[in-house]
DNA sequence: ACAAATAGTGTAAGCGCTTACATTATACGA
DNA sequence: TCGTATAATGTAAGCGCTTACACTATTTGT
């Protein structure tokens, strides 16, 4: 099997005896082509071994069939398993995805942006709503459709598959402080380029600052990482110690790798979760339920926002107005959050 | 900020006053234009914020500057990891990733494979090495060069990243073997078109067979799910129970995922591991060290897997006939493997 | 029976880029 | 000084496709 130059159209066209304009109606709007030659040319393509060149189809109708997704990282499973429904709904509809990771940073997130932009990308799914004028900028000026998952906002200027960060957040705090607890802290993701880190502090802070007699301890931000979270649930343990404050009985993390992070490192200190400090995490990953103490988290629907996410994109591309879809989410009660026994 | 036509490179070449040509070279051999030019294209660049539409480049020079990858599914955060690694280090060298998912189907593989080479991918990561000898047709007469990651052969023919997979099975075994286990069942996923699958059972069998006095009781082939391996786990132990077998006293899972499953349903059920059952997985991912007990696994080196892929193909985007890549795993020693105590 | 609509196909321009080749200007060696 | 190598740029032909427009043959309505 020696390797041939591809059959172009031109070489089905010659083969099927019609034009090149035949052939490409054939494939793209095959009913506006007499049966007859259509079978004739579809003989032909299928003996060929024709496919559509797409770069050239691309350049001629400015379409790629291409969308861009650019995530902080494919190593939280929480991006990684939204990715992929995300994709296999594209490809459904013939839509290639291209993908980028940002590393949480806005300047490689714009470097990457740019990078699908020139690539062609037909729409760009992006993670969260803020970021950099800069970036906007380039965004409504190639006039790019993008959505935007995993936040939700009443702002019809965009759109948004995903949910209320400050509210899931407040329902979690809520839960712990029905629990009895009143002296929490909290192990976040970076607030800085991150407005779901920042919802989600906002949710807490707010939910615990309305409870007179509970109060918010400390506020670490890290990275998110199963060792970041251990590091900071220690050193929140070791703060506590060193200026005798009262030990926070409850951590809420801003996630389930921090969380989880947390809860290992408790174990090799010979803390008891959650008898001694209850924990709690936030996305529902395989961790969550693996974990032990099993993590009380808040459940974001991953599958349902790529899914979300693709429609709306989908819709977009064919220059529908579709409506943003906000999903819910749900806390699901697992061991490591307890009632407080002061 | 009214969206506004891209500008294309015949626009600079008007506005710096020289030929397209000229714009061209500036952009892809910088040192073969004159230093003055090129500043004064540079700028010109700049001010109007041009950027080569890739897709006309890629008709034009037949370089796309993508390289495609289809792995089983993101949501194992084996491939995930992996495959962000890969991402990062190809978009250093400006390329970027297409991704799609075969969901280890053959069929969609190929589909996926058709796609991307479609697309106009000047390379394909693929896993795992045996396919239909469909989907090998095609990629050679396509000729798209691509490397292949998760497991290693002695093949010159073709470019491998990744580790013997029945040497890293076997090791696991005789690890399990030397902790005085006679009577082991094996938990895997499915065989039938995965060549890992199918080796890691041969590392395990062989190394049982050369064992007189152990006895690999069965395998149990199912879906790579926490799930799936719990509901194998289960079904290992009623099954044992129904036919008055005795109860292995060791699993040996072809994955993190499985064992983890496996783990905490063994939990639920209130088998203790690894006082009853020992438990081992593959892959070393976060789960393996989030479960508890912890996991006692084969380390796969994910990350360096991706760089080693990506290097490969890289070197072999530039016509180098780079040599493959053969990755050594090792065993991590953490709480779910004990000795048989019978 | 005739104008007008419709269906099927072809012609050819052009999408934005690269690149072989041609052209011109400059430096170099003898 | 002249011929030639070298450097810098330009010219223009495509890459493989889509699509506006033109054309012909067939229906349709009246």
């Amino acid at each position: 099997m020696k390797p041939t130059r591809n059959p172009t159209l031109e070489d089905v066209a010659k083969a099927a005896r019609v034009s090149t304009a035949t052939i490409s109606r054939c494939i793209n709007e095959p009913d506006k082509v007499a049966f007859e030659t259509r079978e004739r040319v579809e003989k032909v393509v299928e003996q060929l071994g024709y496919m559509p060149n797409l770069n050239g189809r691309a350049l001629a109708s400015n379409r790629s069939n291409i969308v861009g997704a650019v995530i902080p990282t494919m190593a939280n499973a929480m991006f990684a398993s939204g990715l992929q429904e995300f994709q296999e709904a594209l490809s459904e509809s013939s839509y290639n995805l291209l993908v980028a990771s940002s590393g949480y940073s806005p300047d490689t997130e714009l470097k990457q942006i740019k990078s699908l932009v020139a690539q062609g990308a037909d729409g760009l799914l992006l993670i969260g709503s803020t970021r950099p004028a800069e970036t906007t900028r380039f965004l409504t000026k190639r006039n790019v459709p993008y959505v935007i998952a995993w936040c939700y906002q009443h702002d019809t200027s965009r759109y948004f598959a995903g949910f209320d960060n400050t509210i899931a957040a407040a329902t979690i705090t809520r839960a712990v402080l029905d629990h009895g607890h009143k002296n929490i802290a909290m192990i976040t993701g970076y607030s800085k380029h991150n407005d779901r880190s920042r919802n989600r502090i906002a949710g807490v802070t707010d939910t615990i600052a309305q409870h007179d007699d509970a109060i918010l301890n400390t506020v670490i931000e890290t990275d998110s990482t199963l060792d970041s979270g251990g590091d900071a649930f220690e050193s929140l343990m070791n703060k506590a110690a060193e200026f005798d404050k009262r030990m926070p009985s409850a951590v809420i993390c801003g996630n389930d790798v921090l969380a989880t992070g947390a809860i290992i490192r408790a174990k090799q200190l010979g803390i008891n979760i959650p008898e001694q400090v209850s924990v709690t995490g936030f996305d529902d990953i395989a961790l969550a339920a693996a974990v032990y103490p099993a993590l009380t988290t808040v459940r974001v629907p991953q599958l349902a926002m790529g899914q979300s996410a693709a429609a709306l994109m989908l819709a977009l591309l064919q220059n529908k107005k579709p409506e943003s879809r906000e999903l819910q989410t749900e806390i699901v009660y697992r061991d490591s959050l307890a009632r407080f026994t002061g």
